[in-house]
Parts: structure tokens; sequence; C-alpha cells
DNA sequence: TATTGTTATACTCTATAACTATA
DNA sequence: TATAGTTATAGAGTATAACAATA
């Protein structure tokens, strides 16, 4: 395969899936900031700790005190005493904070599907067997 | 076709976009900040005034102001007098810009072909097919 | 002594309001 | 009088450094 074709794919990939990012978020609600959606997002599957959150979001421990601090004000986090050690607390999503970020979700879903239905069949498979070699390319 | 499986497609398609989005950011180089990126690289194809800047970039006037004024101190764009309207700016590249633009661009299709290498051609195929009906997909 | 989290402080990016220059 | 851009000022979000509590 040419080195040229190669990089014209390489650029069409990369913009298009940035373009999709761009407007599923210019789709959804704002009702937190991104930074708090995704602080949110990630105590839906599992309660955190500040510390966890501030690596994973790759922010400093003040920075992400600061967010949670500002969530646990607005009633979506809880924060929670650690069980078995007294220096960390267990952050978990209120039931005001789950429903937010299942609303937001759906929102940002709901906009994706509202395309999806308008293609064709095929075209939808495409998109399902792209989906697949994608996760492969971000896995690496 | 059931609405969940389109609603799972949905979801699908929406974060796998969105992790490649962050990859390809992440693996950028940071000489400038994103949203000072934003500038250089509309800047690249024809120059443009600061008020066209702020309204596609969706940033207040000061705003763009300030961006713009750091982008000149550091040498990378240029203003210039309007040559019709006296208000008016307008803002060119300068080389170093242009390199700058060029050489981020590059990092960024180079972190995507290496993946890009390491798929079968049916893969490709997949996704060169799946670029076209994403690009669809946002137009809309 | 090391680790978790917070407080203190400063810098950057953003916005609204007020101002200058030009049309 | 309206428009393009800038300056003044303030509000978020972030960081580093210093501190408190616990292991």
């Amino acid at each position: 395969m040419p080195a040229e074709d190669l990089l014209g794919l390489a650029n069409d990939v990369r913009m298009v899936c940035l373009q999709v990012s761009r407007r599923v978020r210019f789709e959804s609600t704002t009702e937190v900031a991104p930074h708090q959606f995704a602080v949110l997002a990630k105590l839906r599957r599992r309660p955190w700790t500040p510390g966890e959150l501030a690596e994973a979001e790759r922010v400093s421990p003040p920075s992400m005190t600061r967010t949670v601090n500002c969530l646990a004000e607005r009633g979506l986090v809880e924060k929670v005493a650690h069980p078995e050690d007294g220096r960390q607390r267990m952050l978990y999503l209120t039931p005001a904070g789950s429903e937010l970020v299942e609303r937001t979700l759906s929102a940002h879903d709901t906009w994706m599907m509202q395309r999806l239905v308008e293609l064709s069949e095929e075209q939808r498979q495409t998109l399902r067997d792209a989906v697949a070699v994608l996760k492969e390319v971000v896995a690496k």
C-alpha cells in the first residue's frame, strides 16, 4: 500500500473522529462542565477516591479536590469516609448525580441515533465493522 | 432494525470516536495550547480577521484578542492592516507558525499511520468506507 | 517517614462592560 | 449611529508549595 494513501487515510480517520466528537459534545446538555462530567461518568460504575480520579484525569490533587467539592456542593456526589484507611475518602454518585449522567449520555446517544436511522443498513454495517477496528486501534 | 441495537451502535460510534480523538491529542506535541493551535490551523488556508476567528471558535472577541496577541508575541502569526477597512486586521501565519502547524499535524498523522500499518488491508478498507459514512453523519 | 487530601497562592483562559477608532 | 477591535475587570480551572491527618 502506497505511503501517501496511508497518510491520507490516517488524516481522514483522525479528522472525522474529531468532528464526530465535537458534534456530539456540542449537542450535549451543559448542566456541568466537561471536566466535571468526566468525574461523574467515572463514578457511574463504582466509587473512586479523589487520588484515583486525579491520576485518571491527569490533573493535580488540588484541582480534583476543587472539582469534587463543586460537585458535592451541588449534591451530585457524596464524600464518605474510607472504611479501612482514614486518610482516604470514597466518592459516590448521589441519585441526582446518577440521573444527570444518564440524562446526558442519553442525549448524546439520541443525537447519534437520529443520524444513524437516516443511513442504509449497509452503511450501518460498515460502522459496526469500523468500530471493531478502531477499538483495536485505540487499545494499542 | 431494533432500537436497542441502534442505541448500542450509536454509543459505540460515539465512544470510539472520542477515544481516537483523545489518543491523537495525547500523542500530539504541546508547543501551543489547544485553543491556540485551533487558530493556527485555521490560518493555514487563508488569512482571517479576529472577529471571524472569535465567531468560528465560539469565543468572545476579547478572548480571541488575547489568544492572537499571545501567538503574535511568539512570532507565529502576524497582524496586518486590512486593505479596505481600517477597523479590521488581517491575520497571517508567519513561516514559524506554518512550520509549527505542519509539524504538529504530521505528528498526529504519524501516530495514526503507525496504527494503520498494523491492520489488514481489509480492515483499512473498512475504515475508508466508514470515513465516507461518518463524513455524511457530521455534515447534517 | 510516607501517603492522602486540603489550604494558600498564583497563573491562564474565559467572559461582560466600557472604550477607541473607523465606516 | 453601527461595527471591529482593544482595554479593564472579574470568574472559573489549573498548578506548585506548604500543611494536616493518618498509616
